[in-house]
DNA sequence: GACCAGGCCGAGC
DNA sequence: GCTCGGCATGGT
């Protein structure tokens, strides 16, 4: 494996990799272990830099030097995170959440790889869509000699059966991750091509894909399309919309919190959206960790 | 052992 | 156009 050493500023890998916007990389000793695409990889931060062992046998296809390249594109590291943070909406809760979440960036993921693993994700806990991902790299990906498999492609998996994928735990999103899965093989859905598209026709392209819709559409467009204002509700994000910012009796429709995130949040929303849901998501689940062990030591 | 989870889809209004 | 139930499964 080759080592090299990148300047990694403004970023922090845990809390990058743990925010719930990819979902393979393990934790081991002080780094962690993953794939970027096909490339096996091990990293760890030093300060504001990043240790990389990685990208697997050196091939003479790949220049020595393409490695800290393909790190530092992946998570993003060109993105002016000071600026981005201070485009946020200046407020307690949006506040809070920039500081809780700081050095925090949004991956740019691989299109099938973020599709898929998002098709999977509906109603499901963080904790259960890695598993699935786990299940899917172990079953389906190419062994690679390393912790972590790459992600199986869209052809491996159109190859597969609804009865197979379901042995990955994914329940009814089996179909659809199949369903998917074909298109994507056959070439109707084009995903590298679609990456030319419009906001707006991005948009509507992914929600024809079976077991996409509104949401799932958000997350592949700003973790997989870079569409750094796609801003994904789901029920954390409702709750926080709700309680904090739209607050009323009558309960606010879905259509509503989305006119009014995306016009409040504005160029840099999907970061906005990501702080916040990080943020919601990590106190509240601390919170209640909290009650369980005082509600123990009661008892 | 309930309750909940990074929703989507078709059916019935 | 909108609301509502069904869908599988495991973590907390």
């Amino acid at each position: 494996m080759e080592l090299t050493e990148i300047p990694a500023p403004d970023f922090d890998l845990a809390m990058t990799l743990n925010s719930g916007q990819v979902f393979h990389w393990k934790k081991i000793g002080n780094g962690f272990s993953g794939t970027i695409g096909d490339l096996p990889f091990y990293i760890e931060q030093r300060q504001s830099a990043l240790k990389v062992y990685g990208g697997g046998t050196p091939s003479p296809a790949r220049e020595p030097c393409a490695l800290p390249r393909i790190v530092a594109h992946y998570f993003a590291l060109d993105h002016p995170l000071p600026k981005i943070c201070a485009s946020f909406p200046d407020d307690p809760v949006m506040n809070a959440a920039r500081t809780f979440c700081r050095g925090l960036r949004i991956i740019r993921q691989p299109r099938w790889e973020c599709l898929a693993t998002f098709v999977c994700s509906s109603v499901k806990q963080v904790a259960h869509i890695r598993q699935i991902s786990k299940a899917l790299r172990e079953r389906f990906g190419v062994a690679n000699n390393h912790v972590v498999r790459a992600f199986p492609s869209a052809e491996r998996l159109a190859r597969s059966s609804e009865r197979d994928l379901r042995k990955c735990a994914l329940g009814y999103r089996a179909k659809n991750l199949l369903a998917t899965a074909q298109l994507v093989a056959s070439g109707e859905a084009d995903l590298e091509a679609w990456s030319a598209l419009s906001d707006a026709d991005l948009y509507k392209k992914l929600c024809g894909l079976p077991g996409v819709g509104p949401k799932i559409a958000n997350c592949v467009m700003l973790f997989a399309y870079e569409r750094l204002r796609a801003f994904p509700i789901d029920v954390w994000i409702t709750r926080v919309l709700r309680q904090h910012y739209l607050p009323q009796k009558k309960k606010r429709t879905v259509q509503q919190l989305r006119q009014f995130s995306e016009a409040h949040f504005g160029e840099y929303g999907g970061y906005a959206q990501q702080y916040l849901f990080h943020h919601a998501r990590t106190t509240r689940a601390a919170d209640l960790g909290q009650a369980s062990v005082s509600t123990k030591a009661r008892t």
